[in-house]
RNA sequence: GUGGAUGUAGCUCAGUUGGCAGAGCUCCGGAUUGUGAUUCCGGCGGUCGUGGGUUCAAGCCCCAUCAUCCACCCCA
């Protein structure tokens, strides 16, 4: 019989990654509170036309990299690709979109059918941020702000890279859109395989294609920029003022397009070199049209996401995740003996009632590499117990040194102790 | 989806022209010891990714398959 394993590209985050992920959750989730942001929590499955609808379907994710199935009911539904779409969808639905603006986050997974490699899975996971109802630059400003933040914070300002672009409006990016397969419909044939395939599907991203022959091909062709209505101008010279201000160091990529058709306007994406090939960490921009085309009352809406699995990839390569976020213990208790069982279970309970939120781990097989046990389960502290008479009483060591303490004075000495790690 | 590399103990890896599956670390037990570190002794641990084939004999050669990694593609 073969062996159970996991599906290709979907894994278990094993405990000592899940510190990290941890880590870095609490790091994002400080920040986006800092700006107001609220948690919305969507069903990880929606009906396929959904994700059609809103993501467009020529794109790669639609076309070929869903999690498709029927339910009983004869339904199409699909294991969500990404997250905008739902997040626009339940916002709509319970009123959060007329006539106000909303701050949401969520986090979670996300399902793409894609050949795994490093830092790209099956099932990988996203947060994600979205704000409705401002139509200002001043609200991709504070998305990027934010991020950076983030990125400060986390210790990776410095090994990421700010890419920055503008697609217009839609009407402007649908007429470059245009031009552009005309132009490059002339050298159809000279095209790379890759190219050619986009120029259906995402005559955009032919922009960014590798291939010299492509690349000499588009040195004479239409700029984006010059396609760019006047709004649409305005509004990334005020962006790029803000952050100006603001010390955010950017780069503008004119060839920087997003691979979901709903982006309007502003477009980013946070790229590092520590990955490899799957570089960008973060990624998103606005997307104005995108509430009216999934049928609601037309809003206005940015956002972006950022991948997790990348994000602690990068943590852990650079490693710049802190000591004290691998330590889930505070205190390894253990006893001389194993006739001292009941009373050491005894009083690992009393110490968690008499010190709220320690955090404690009490064993009973022997004293051989007492210290080097609790060390490597995360704890500072080691409380060995052995009998003195009718009570107890132990050895509280702390960095290899020893004191000795009285079943009365455990408390105060484990009290005592953390805080001079403080 | 395309191309390439890899797969041997929990981990890192040796394993010669095909000839009895190994080392270090970890883990468990013991000795020494200052209840730490060091040192010493012993033990657990394997269908060599999986399934076929060639051969007297396969970890090694051939085919298939699965998984991981790298690049393309795509994207977070």
């Amino acid at each position: 019989m073969a062996k159970i394993q996991a599906i290709r590209g979907m894994n278990d985050v094993l405990p000592q990654d899940s510190v990290v992920w941890q880590y870095l959750e609490a790091q994002v989730k400080d920040v986006l509170d800092a700006y107001g942001y609220s948690e919305i929590r969507m069903p990880v499955v929606e009906y396929t036309h959904l994700f059609k609808r809103s993501i467009g379907e020529v794109t790669d994710i639609v076309e070929k990299e869903m999690y498709t199935f029927e339910d009983r009911n004869n339904e199409s539904l699909t294991l969500r690709p990404e997250g905008t779409a739902s997040c626009v969808r339940a916002a709509e639905e319970h009123g959060l979109l007329f006539n106000q603006t909303q701050r949401l986050w969520y986090q979670g997974p996300m399902f793409r059918y894609e050949k795994p490699q490093k830092g790209r899975y099956r099932q990988f996971h996203q947060i994600g941020v979205e704000a409705f109802g401002m139509s200002g630059a001043e609200l991709d400003a504070e998305l990027i702000l934010l991020t950076a933040r983030l990125w400060k914070s986390l210790g990776l300002l410095e090994h990421v890279t700010l890419e920055l672009n503008s697609l217009g409006s839609s009407e402007a990016r649908a007429h470059y859109r245009q031009v552009l397969v005309d132009y490059l419909l002339q050298f159809e044939a000279q095209l790379d395989e890759d190219s050619k395939r986009r120029l259906a599907s995402n005559p955009l991203r032919i922009l960014d294609s590798k291939d010299p022959n492509t690349q000499d091909i588009l040195r004479q062709a239409p700029m984006l920029e010059d396609y760019l209505d006047e709004e649409s101008k305005e509004h990334f010279a005020e962006l790029c003022h803000i952050l100006d201000t603001n010390g955010i160091r950017y780069v503008l990529n004119p060839k920087l397009v997003r691979g979901l058709d709903y982006y309007n306007r502003t477009v980013f994406e946070w790229t590092t070199s520590s990955l490899g090939a799957q570089g960008t960490v973060c990624a998103g921009g606005r997307y104005d049209g995108l509430v009216a085309q999934l049928g609601g009352k037309s809003t206005p809406g940015a956002g972006f996401a950022m991948g997790v699995e990348r994000l602690v990839l990068m943590l852990e390569t650079l490693q710049l995740v802190p000591e004290s976020a691998r330590q889930t213990l505070d205190l390894y208790l253990a006893a001389e003996h194993k006739g001292l069982q009941a009373a050491l279970i005894s009083l690992a309970e009393q110490l968690r009632t008499a010190i709220p939120g320690l955090r404690l781990r009490s064993h009973c097989a022997g004293l051989k590499n007492i210290n080097a046990k609790a060390q490597q389960a995360g704890a500072t502290l080691a409380l060995i117990v052995k009998q003195n008479g009718e009570s107890l009483c132990g050895t509280l060591w702390q960095d290899g040194s020893p004191q000795e303490v009285n079943a009365e004075g455990f408390v105060a000495a484990i009290v005592a102790a953390l805080n001079k790690q403080v």
